[in-house]
DNA sequence: AATTTTGATGCAAGCGCTTTCATAGACTAG
DNA sequence: CTAGTCTATGAAAGCGCTTGCATCAAAATT
């Protein structure tokens, strides 16, 4: 064979490295990655040969490689509940426009609503070097916190805004945002509710819709009696199952609050099959204002979230605290209230 | 100060490295590691020692290191057109499920159907390590399967299966699939068809689905110039809009299919708006069968593809592409016409 | 013409891990 | 009792990159 050096350049047994680029271009191989990163401090002809063996050998960089030189990723993580229907999808997309505008990469993960999963998700996000978290909601196991912040990861949590919480966040306030809905529906006469909602375990924007409806209700001297509960997860057949169950009882509510508008679709679905006319025998409501509230029928009343907003300054948010800029105060987005055609009236 | 090495174990400002905990448990470096991988072969007293040293410096091994030494990631990567509607969602999930039962992580990224971004999304997947990767549709450049045969990093498509194409795939052919659905609509005695589609430029299942459309008209008899196109993007709004400028026109189709559920959905919608009544007066048709189509009014009829399966074999046999065996052919999986309410006779 | 400044490049030290090979001690068998 | 076999561990060589520092030639300044 001819010298013992790397095998001939044109063969591909192995991945070209920079050094294979360096070789092919006759350069040092801080000169190739002067090239990749700060092209401007590289002689024009230079420059150009470098990128010639670059189209040559197919080479791309290694990202662990450079990760690990570089001590920096440019990439942050995010890990949401699920994927399987739109609730966090065009927030997310928002995220990920603004964030690419700064220069990061995002990794998403699902947890399917699982804490265990999430905690997963989390250290390999971290594992693949994401230099900040989104998170959705602030309940979570505090050593999950506790270890991110020994690894001084900024972590930002959103879908939510709670006053009494001081990490920082950028959402609405559950509370509120239910409450108000609950006041237009008791003043529509509504007395009996019905609420479907996801398990209220580990899910504080569960438990604070939950409670936005109870505080409407305090406020109107209703009993809590007067609140029927059925707790599942996240799906339309499932919020169909719930409807069923909760219309089975004697004391029908005359409208029914979806946790969000999966659930409330779901419920909706099943109304219509079991013939009751929505608005005028029953009203019932959702939560996020996703593209599905538009196209059922009739179309749904939902509670409107500010999705992209809410990802765009999400991703302003966390590309500074990243930067070590201090975040003053959690951000409060307000909803508000899309009246279509499925709530009305309560019944005589 | 004391000593010059590592700072003290106590104090957070440098992340624990795999060097760290090996001195906190002193052992080696290679003892620590093999803790981590191949557990069984280190001596249980040392493990446990070990794992306690992990545990008080909250240490998470670094993937990219690890990569870099191992010279594997586990990881596999899919790009797909969009994660904002559900259209991917199920079976993609089902991908990932089954591709964590064999040890491997899935990173998606989304190319918001554009050839150009989809090229970028690919090197930051291969630059990240994936070692193989899950396509949709045939279409791309061919310098980037150049590229990807350069590097040695096998590639499924999916969604769609071309019987003329050689190279690895798991779907449904977009002909076949379309010119069923075709002949049943041309058996209900419709004879003008309106077709909402998404562009045909670089995306070969939109142009199968029209090729099928054709095939089945040919077969009928029936002249070109009896199906009307208008191609748009996938969204619901758009749909609407390109089934408004296909009704204005004065050769009205009695029959409109969507080239997704998502432009069917539109359609159904702004056809309520204008009207018409479903199916009385016109038909409309859509293909995926996603949630969506179940929950709009009247339910829509739909090609039903068999999302989570086709997810779950893409997996098994990236896997198995990823470890060197040889795959022997493409493989097809069946759709089927799922009629709700949105597709019936012509009207007179 | 002598000196300083500037710009382009190379050298080489790591970044945090895995893995081959060597070693040492504990057993087993002859 | 000695040679051979295991088992548990460590030393050290990279994996493919970035970057601080050194070098050198050319340009700018005196």
């Amino acid at each position: 064979m001819n010298s013992n050096k790397k095998k001939s350049n044109n063969s591909f047994e192995k991945l070209a490295t920079l050094a294979d680029v360096a070789e092919q271009a006759q350069v040092s191989t801080a000169t190739v990655s002067r090239c990749l990163n700060s092209p401007e401090r590289v002689d024009p002809n230079t420059r150009e040969r470098v990128f010639k063996a670059i189209d040559a050998l197919s080479y791309t960089p290694n990202f662990g490689a450079r990760a690990m030189a570089a001590r920096r990723t440019q990439t942050v993580g995010a890990v949401i509940p699920t994927m399987e229907n739109s609730i966090f999808a065009r927030g997310i997309q928002a995220f990920q426009e603004e964030l690419s505008n700064h220069g990061f990469t995002l990794l998403v993960a699902s947890s399917s609503y699982k804490p265990v999963r999430e905690e997963e998700q989390i250290k390999n996000l971290i594992a693949r070097g994401a230099e900040g978290l989104l998170l959705i909601g602030y309940d979570r196991n505090p050593v999950v916190y506790e270890f991110l912040r020994n690894r001084k990861i900024p972590v930002l949590v959103t879908w939510a805004f709670d006053p009494a919480e001081s990490r920082p966040a950028i959402g609405f306030n559950n509370v509120e945002a239910m409450s108000n809905l609950t006041k237009k529906i008791l003043n529509l006469g509504h007395r009996k509710i019905g609420f479907i909602t996801a398990s209220l375990q580990n899910n504080d924007r569960a438990r604070n819709r939950l409670k936005g409806i109870q505080e409407a209700m305090k406020k109107a001297d209703l009993p809590e009696k007067n609140l029927q509960l059925v707790q599942t997860s996240y799906s339309i057949d499932n919020g169909a199952k719930a409807f069923e169950k909760m219309m089975s009882g004697k004391e029908r509510p005359t409208v029914v609050i979806g946790g969000n508008d999966v659930l409330a679709v779901g419920a909706l679905r099943k109304a219509k099959e079991m013939g009751f006319r929505i608005p005028d025998d029953l009203s019932i409501t959702g939560f996020d204002d996703i593209e599905l509230a538009q196209v059922v029928d009739p179309p749904l009343t939902t509670v409107h979230v500010p999705h992209r907003r809410m990802g765009t300054r999400a991703a302003q948010i966390l590309v500074s605290l990243i930067n070590g800029e201090k975040f003053e105060k959690s951000e409060k987005l307000q909803t508000t209230i899309q009246f279509r055609g499925t709530l009305g009236h309560a019944p005589k």
